[in-house]
DNA sequence: AAAGCCACTGTAAACGTTTACGGAGTTAGC
DNA sequence: GCTAACTCCGTAAACGTTTACAGTGGCTTT
C-alpha cells in the first residue's frame, strides 16, 4: 500500500501479463474475459497509472510552461486566465514561472525546454537579450513569445500593437482640448517601454503638437514608481493637462499623486492609462485606459502553441492584436452613459 | 539534432560507458580524465539531462500543485505570490490547477497525485466533501489544505480565523456607533461563508445588539453579485448604518451600488470588507478590511509541505493565522493620517 | 614474485510504461 | 484432415536515467 500498484502488480492478480494489462487499460482490443479480469484487478487495487513512466515511453510530458515576469501583474493575470482553460481542455497541465523580469532566470527557464518536462513554452520576456535569442533557436519545443521578437526568429509571435494604442490615447485627448500631455513611462530597455516611448513622440507630432521632453518620466512599471515619476513631472511641468501612464498601475499611483495634490480629475489633469485590468473600473475616478487585449493575447498564445503541437513543423506565426481606448471618467467625467 | 544526446551519446563519444557519465555528471569520484572527456563531450552536444527519466528512476518529480478555485481571486494570487518563489528555492517547480470551483475537478486534482506528476499538493477547496475525505486518506503524497478541515483529517492544514476577524470588524463598526450592521455574504454552503455566516451571529451578540435575520443578504464572492445582494439588503432595510462583506469584491460591488443610490460612504453607510486584498487600496473611498492573512497562509502551507516533504512521516499539523482589521476610509472617513 | 588492496570503470538491472514480434489456439477453406 | 488465416496473448525490448556489483589494472606489501 505505500508504493502505488503497477500494470505489474494488476498482471499478477489478474494472472495475465503486463502487456495483457496495458492493452485492456488502453482500450485496445482483448478478449471479453481478459478485460474483465483485469478491470476488476484495477478497480480492486484502486490503480492509477505512473504519468511519469508513461512520458518517458511517449516522450511527452503533457505539460506546458508558462513563464512571465510576475504573477501578480493583472496583464498576465488575465492572460494565464484564458491561457488555463484552453490548455487542460487539451489534456495539458500548466507549469508556471514567475521570473522577477530577472534574464538568468528567463534563460534558465528556456533550458527546462532540454529537460522536456514540458512540451512548449509561453513566454513574456520583459527584455529580449541575445541569448534569449539563440536558445530560441536551439529549442527542442515550440515556443510562442508574447510581446515582439526581431523578424526571423523561430517562434510564434503574439504582439500588443502599442504604436496604435498609444495613438489611440493621444488621439483622445487631444480631441478633448487638452494640449501638455504628460507621458509617463516605465524603463526603456523593456520590449514596452521602449515600444511605448517611440509611440509617444510620434502620435504627439501626429496631433500636431510639438514634442518636449520635459513632458516625459520615467520610472517602473508599479504603482509607487508611477507616483514618485508623476510628482517630479508634476513639479517640473506644473501646467500639464493630461497624463498617458504606460499601463494601469503607473496610472493608479499617478491617481494618489494628483489626489494627493488635490489636483481634480479629469478637470484639471485627463489621466488614461493602458491594459484596460480590472484597475481601471476600480480605480477612482474610473479610468480611461488603451486596452492592448490581454485575454485575446493569452488566448492566442494558447492556440498558436496548441496549434504547432498538433501540426509540428511549420513557418512561424505572428498575431498582432488590435488595441482599443476604453473611455471612463478620468478623462471624459462623470457625463458616463 | 532533431532527438537530444543522451547520456548514450555522451558515452560513446567520450569513449566511456553510461555509468561513468552519470557518475560524472552527479559529481561522483572520477579520475580527471574520464572527468575531463565526458564533460567536454556533454558541452559540445549541448547536453541536458532528461529530467522524466531521472524522476522514473528516482520517484519524485521536483512538481509541486497548488489548487484553487479561480486565479483571478486576488486572496489566491496572494498566496500563490508567496508560495511560488518558496518553491522554487526549495528547487520545486510549480504546477497550477484552476478548479473554477467544481468539486469533481478538485477530485481529479487529487487523483492525480496517484499519477506521480507532484510530490506534493497545496488545495484549497471551496467546500469539503466525503469525497475529498477520503482521497486525502488515501493520497500517497502529502497534502497541505487551505481552509478548515475536520479534526483528524490527515493533512496538514492552515486556516484563517474567521470568527475572530469578523468580531474584529463588527466590534470596530459598533465602536464607530453604528447600530444597524448589514452582513453580505457568500454562499452558505461553503468552507468560508457558513463560517462567516456563524461568525456574525456571534460577534453581534457579543457586541449587545440584536440578531435580525433581516440585516443579512446571500450571493457570491463577486462584485457584481456582491451588488446585487447589496441592493436587496438596502431595499428590505433602507436604514442600515453599516456593512461588512464576507470579501472585498463583495464590498467593491456595495460601494458601487451604495454610491449609485448617493449614499456617502462612510457618513451614511460604513463598509468593511474581508480578506484586505490590494483592491482595498484601490477602492473609492480605500476600505476598511480584515486581513485574514493570505500571504502568511500561502507561505505556511509552502513551509509545511516542504517540512513534511523533508521529513517524511510526522503527525498533521494545524496552523492558524490570526486576522487583523486594517481601517481605512471607508469605516472612518478622511482622517488618516 | 605472489598476494592483497585500491581506485576506477563497465555490465546489467531497475524505475513503470508501451509495443513489435512471434507463438498458441481456434476457425475456416479446400 | 491439412493448411491458411485470424485472434488473442506473452516475451522482450525500449524510453533515459541511477546504481549495485563485479571486473581490471596498477601499487604496495610481505
Amino acid at each position: 500500500m505505500s508504493d502505488g500498484p503497477t500494470i505489474t502488480t494488476i498482471a499478477q492478480r489478474a494472472g495475465v501479463s503486463i502487456a495483457s494489462v496495458s492493452r485492456v487499460l488502453n482500450g485496445l482490443p482483448t478478449k471479453a474475459e481478459t478485460e474483465r479480469r483485469v478491470m476488476s484487478a484495477a478497480r480492486e487495487l484502486g490503480y492509477v497509472p505512473n504519468s511519469v513512466a508513461r512520458s518517458l515511453k511517449s516522450r511527452r510530458s503533457n505539460q506546458l510552461g508558462f513563464a512571465m515576469a510576475d504573477i501578480g501583474n493583472p496583464v498576465y493575470l488575465a492572460m494565464i486566465r484564458e491561457i488555463q482553460p484552453l490548455l487542460r481542455a487539451a489534456g495539458y497541465r500548466l507549469v508556471l514561472h514567475s521570473t522577477n523580469a530577472d534574464a538568468a532566470d528567463e534563460i534558465d527557464v528556456l533550458r527546462g525546454l532540454g529537460e522536456r518536462y514540458i512540451d512548449g513554452l509561453i513566454m513574456i520576456p520583459l527584455r529580449v537579450t541575445g541569448e534569449h535569442l539563440k536558445m530560441f533557436a536551439a529549442a527542442r519545443a515550440p515556443i510562442v513569445v508574447i510581446g515582439s521578437v526581431p523578424e526571423g526568429t523561430p517562434v510564434d509571435n503574439v504582439r500588443a500593437d502599442s504604436r496604435a494604442g498609444v495613438r489611440l490615447a493621444v488621439e483622445h485627448l487631444h480631441g478633448l482640448g487638452r494640449r501638455r500631455i504628460g507621458f509617463v513611462n516605465g524603463p526603456l530597455d523593456t520590449v514596452p517601454g521602449a515600444a511605448r516611448s517611440a509611440a509617444y513622440a510620434e502620435a504627439v507630432r501626429a496631433a500636431g503638437l510639438p514634442y518636449d521632453a520635459d513632458l516625459v518620466e520615467v520610472g517602473d512599471f508599479y504603482r509607487a514608481d508611477g507616483a514618485r515619476a508623476t510628482a517630479r513631472l508634476l513639479e517640473r511641468v506644473p501646467d500639464v493637462d493630461a497624463l498617458l501612464c504606460a499601463n494601469d498601475l503607473i496610472a493608479l499611483g499617478a491617481l494618489d499623486v494628483l489626489r494627493r495634490e488635490g489636483r481634480r480629475v479629469p478637470q484639471d489633469v485627463a489621466v488614461a492609462g493602458m491594459d484596460d485590468t480590472d484597475l481601471a473600473t476600480l480605480a477612482w475616478p474610473p479610468l480611461t485606459s488603451v486596452s492592448l487585449g490581454s485575454a485575446e493575447r493569452g488566448r492566442a498564445a494558447a492556440e498558436l502553441l496548441l496549434d504547432r503541437l498538433g501540426e509540428g513543423e511549420r513557418a512561424p506565426r505572428v498575431v498582432t492584436v488590435e488595441p482599443r481606448l476604453i473611455t471612463r471618467a478620468s478623462t471624459i467625467g462623470e457625463e458616463t452613459p
